[in-house]
DNA sequence: TCCAATATCCCCCCTTTGGGTTATGGAATA
DNA sequence: TATTCCATAACCCAAAGGGGGGATATTGGA
């Protein structure tokens, strides 16, 4: 595996920038950038033929927008590992692009060598970021202290996540129907909600079951 | 900033790794290990005098668990990074620890350098981890292929999502409530669910919205 | 040109939900 | 020991939600 040859293909609009990379690569032992594309239109043409290793993506194309690209190509070819090319470290795109499908999230100031390593790493199953990004992703983890709910409220809140009425959830935990709306007027008072798809929500977003 | 020593905490319960660790950052030009704890209870007695710059913290402590740790260091000291060592790469405990509020995580095993780098990077911003555990953080944000809601249908969806009634979904969008009721209807039938709450649910875990 | 999808609206009927109030026994804690 | 918190339970009432019909107008393709 190691020892094989990296299919990479580019799809990068600004041609100098391009050009550069396809050298790169092409200078670069164990690499081979079998094709380049300005735009996302005419790579989605023919690289489901190419079939390469690893895309290098720009995300402020013109036409079809990067994040589009990237979703259509790991739709039809999940193998294909996509590291995306942005300008700016701190960009807004950068979980639009992970959502999509992207591995992989580079700004192009990257040095050479960089983006050498984070082909080879992607395809070893890693996912090559600046260290800026990978905090951003990190970071969307933590989740902020959340009001105290006990534990009967925790486990009645987690049913209502699943869908389940007031009956259900009384059957479910054998106790009676008032009870569940007792518990659940208590969760909307903490939670400072006042209708199920609102408690719902707010226990998702905030990971409270 | 890079100039100044990185005083570090280690939390661990194996008196080998936590002697060797300490060696190695003392040894080390730039770092100081200015304490250690073979738990978070009596870690916790005393880092926030020592208030370390960065902490690196065992998950499978005896007593309180790591993740606990986290969170109660996290919450009373946010500028403490936290950088989790744990057996295994393919940690179950990945996303608790995240979500916690550790900035960084890595395997035991990991070279001496490794760790070194990891605490430079983790102060300097970064968020360092080994590539198994970067893409499956990263593989976390993909999203699935789901039904096709037409336009109409998302902007209703994500106002149930906001907590609004029939009536007040159909204010907002100068339409009557019927038709309100129309639409949802056909996004019951398209998500297959049967009530808000499962909607809503399904829409914020699926990232419909 | 006609069909399918979409967006709009209306009806009926019944269930579910949300907010208010009150009460009791047990456990924890101050 | 006294007090507070928790889980349990009941009642009332008005509003909201959900499932079943059916209808009309527009639009964009096949």
């Amino acid at each position: 595996m190691i020892d094989e040859i990296i299919a990479v293909t580019i799809i990068e609009d600004d041609e100098e920038i391009r050009q550069s990379l396809s050298y790169l690569i092409n200078a670069t032992d164990g690499f081979e950038c079998i094709s380049t594309y300005p735009d996302c239109e005419s790579a989605l043409r023919k690289i489901f033929e190419e079939l390469p290793d690893v895309i290098l993506m720009d995300i402020g194309l013109p036409g079809m927008s990067g994040i589009e690209g990237i979703k259509i190509i790991k739709q039809k070819k999940p193998v294909i590992d996509i590291v995306v090319l942005s300008i700016h470290e701190n960009d807004e795109y950068v979980f639009d692009a992970l959502c999509a499908g992207a591995s992989g999230y580079l700004i192009k100031e990257a040095q050479p060598a960089k983006i050498l390593d984070a082909i080879k790493e992607v395809r070893n199953g890693g996912a090559p970021m600046s260290t800026q990004i990978a905090r951003m992703v990190v970071g969307s983890f933590k989740v902020q202290p959340s009001p105290h709910l006990t534990q009967r409220e925790t486990e009645v809140l987690s049913k209502l996540c699943d869908g389940m009425s007031y009956k259900m959830i009384a059957d479910k935990l054998f106790i009676s129907e008032e009870t569940v709306r007792r518990h659940i007027k208590n969760i909307y008072k903490k939670l400072e909600v006042h209708s199920k798809s609102e408690a719902v929500a707010k226990a998702i977003k905030q990971k409270l079951v």
